[in-house]
DNA sequence: CGTTCGGTTTACAACGATGTACAAGCTGCT
DNA sequence: AGCAGCTTGTACATCGTTGTAAACCGAACG
């Protein structure tokens, strides 16, 4: 059985209070006693107990962090960024998976945990503007990667369409004419692929180049069976592309398995350019060049936001922070 | 501010422990009463506090994942499963990263959390049989993926030898002779590896090749890096090898990166073999072979174990499981 | 010598939920 | 009518911790 403060309390012949004095560390207490009563603690293994610290002042120290799911390396990097900054800050990582459906997401921001949690930082893919603002509950949350505008909550989101419109803008500068786009969705969930498009036409556009519907093609969920899927169709074509955006990298190694699997060459025949920079994409042959975000600069400024939540702004307007990313040139654009 | 059992006790007329008494659905309590405390419920919106749960019945609904680092797609892969398996038991997943790091581990084996879980389900790297006899903790534990020899707590565990020497086998029937090994480690956070590499001396044995030291090659960590520079030796022997297992996936795909870009054909000059079936492998250029853990078993066999011992037989003599795997061929040995 | 002052320690009441014990109301039996 | 036995509801203590208020003590002061 562990050990509680009356256990120490009785074993170092003090009160309960004294205990959680020390273990407060509180200044007022003799060095007498507060030897005595460290070694108690130390002769009986006490640990404080979170349940009735969390009862008691209403913090629990755990948040909550809500994405699609950990098989995508990108958001398993995520995550392993965010867990390791909340260690930083003495807080506790508990992980929930939606695998992108709404009324998954709808019930975590609805507080299905029950108080369990102090804040949560939320990844969201089908989440409406509209489902955000009819969210009754008070829980400080974060949003990572969706582009909602002007929401209820704070957001920490690359410049999707910037940065789309940069990877983009470096296929045109190697030459290439006829680019293609991997990743479109015209469903609800979507908001990142439609940002992401949105770049890739401000491109051509500013490239003189034709906008052909064509070669945007559509996916369910962007894996690497998709992008696979998706280049076997852009090679289908009559006039099959000399470059493609893929609005992630797994779509983007997906696409080159497909390439290479029919002998082409990349960038020779085909460059292509990817988005996350999974670590993945600098050992895959060829290597892939991609958009990177700063996954850890994005991991701190959530728990960092969520702090300043807890601490006293709990009503200050929502904050919106865009970490920084860069364009990673690697073989798959500009060779071996 | 969030309701508690009293508001809704008040709400609807009633005292606090038939509030209770419907929420936790305790059958005598007249219709009357249920529905005007359920309507008080829906009214107050109220859910109830885990925190006061937990103090009270000793238990947090919490269990937690203690692993290297989530930005290995293995443990990202199998950490995706937990989270899921855990989900259909109505638990939590608190997920804490050691990096392999003896000092990280041991810390929580000793319940660093403070009473906030109810289980632990621990991926050790570097924890010996020692620091887990002298654990102090009564925490339900469940160890993944190592073979420490009969210890104190419950395990799940592939046969790693027998895999081992499963896929060394698969390399031998292929007419292979020089076969060389990536991820021998000596140090003590090495024990996955010396029984893939023990698994790996018995397939030679049996296939009657001689044991050559010089193609088994030590790495520090299980990366990709490692991986590629292993095989960079390995090619720079005066004989290099025609074959090699590597103790991970990650390792495998490195070896294959070094491989490609020095212009040589897989499996054509050398066939390359790894474990764990990360998704990748599935789709690199060549895709991989692979020893398969079943990662689905895994968690849902930790987590069964677990509940068990949440249940009564928290006393029962330490169960040890081995998960399914199998052999999945593919282009980096069979060819495309 | 009584008073005040400050440091040190303690008793008590919460936080929200639930198990125990028991009271009140009802039925049905002798 | 009296009593057992059941259903339905309540009061109270409790889990381990911490904030509040107050008690205690020796020292310093007038």
């Amino acid at each position: 059985m562990a050990s509680s403060l009356k256990d120490v309390a009785r074993y170092a012949g003090v009160s309960i209070k004294t205990v959680s004095n020390v273990v407060n560390g509180y200044v007022h207490v003799s060095a007498v006693t507060r030897a005595k009563v460290q070694q108690a603690i130390a002769a009986l293994n006490y640990r404080p107990n979170t349940a009735a610290r969390h009862l008691r002042q209403g913090r629990s120290g755990v948040i909550a962090l809500a994405l699609p799911e950990l098989r995508a390396p990108y958001f398993a990097e995520l995550a392993g960024f965010v867990v390791e900054a909340a260690d930083e800050r003495s807080l506790k990582v508990l992980i929930e998976q939606t695998d992108g459906a709404r009324d998954r997401e709808l019930e975590i921001t609805e507080g299905v945990p029950g108080h369990l949690i102090d804040g949560l930082i939320l990844s969201p893919l089908a989440l409406t503007e509209d489902d955000l603002e009819q969210r009754t509950d008070r829980l400080p949350m974060i949003l990572l990667g969706e582009q909602i505008t002007d929401g209820a909550a704070d957001r920490v989101v690359v410049d999707n369409v910037a940065a789309a419109e940069e990877a983009v803008a470096h296929l045109v500068s190697l030459g290439r004419r006829r680019i293609a786009a991997i990743g479109a969705q015209d469903a609800a969930p979507g908001a990142t692929a439609r940002l992401r498009l949105r770049g890739y036409r401000q491109a051509l556009r500013r490239a003189g180049i034709a906008y052909d519907p064509s070669l945007v093609i559509p996916v369910e969920q962007f894996h690497r069976h998709d992008g696979a899927l998706a280049m076997q169709g852009l090679l289908d074509l009559a006039q099959p592309p000399d470059a493609v955006f893929c609005f992630n990298d797994l779509l983007g190694l997906g696409a080159l398995r497909t390439l290479l699997s029919h002998g082409l060459s990349v960038p020779g025949d085909v460059a292509v350019v990817g988005f996350d920079d999974i670590e993945e994409s600098q050992y895959s042959t060829p290597t892939l060049t991609t958009v990177a975000p700063d996954k850890e600069e994005i991991a701190r400024t959530a728990i960092d936001l969520l702090i300043k939540r807890f601490s006293g702004d709990h009503d200050a307007l929502p904050r919106s922070v865009n970490p920084t990313y860069r364009l990673i040139c690697r073989e798959s654009t500009l060779g071996g």
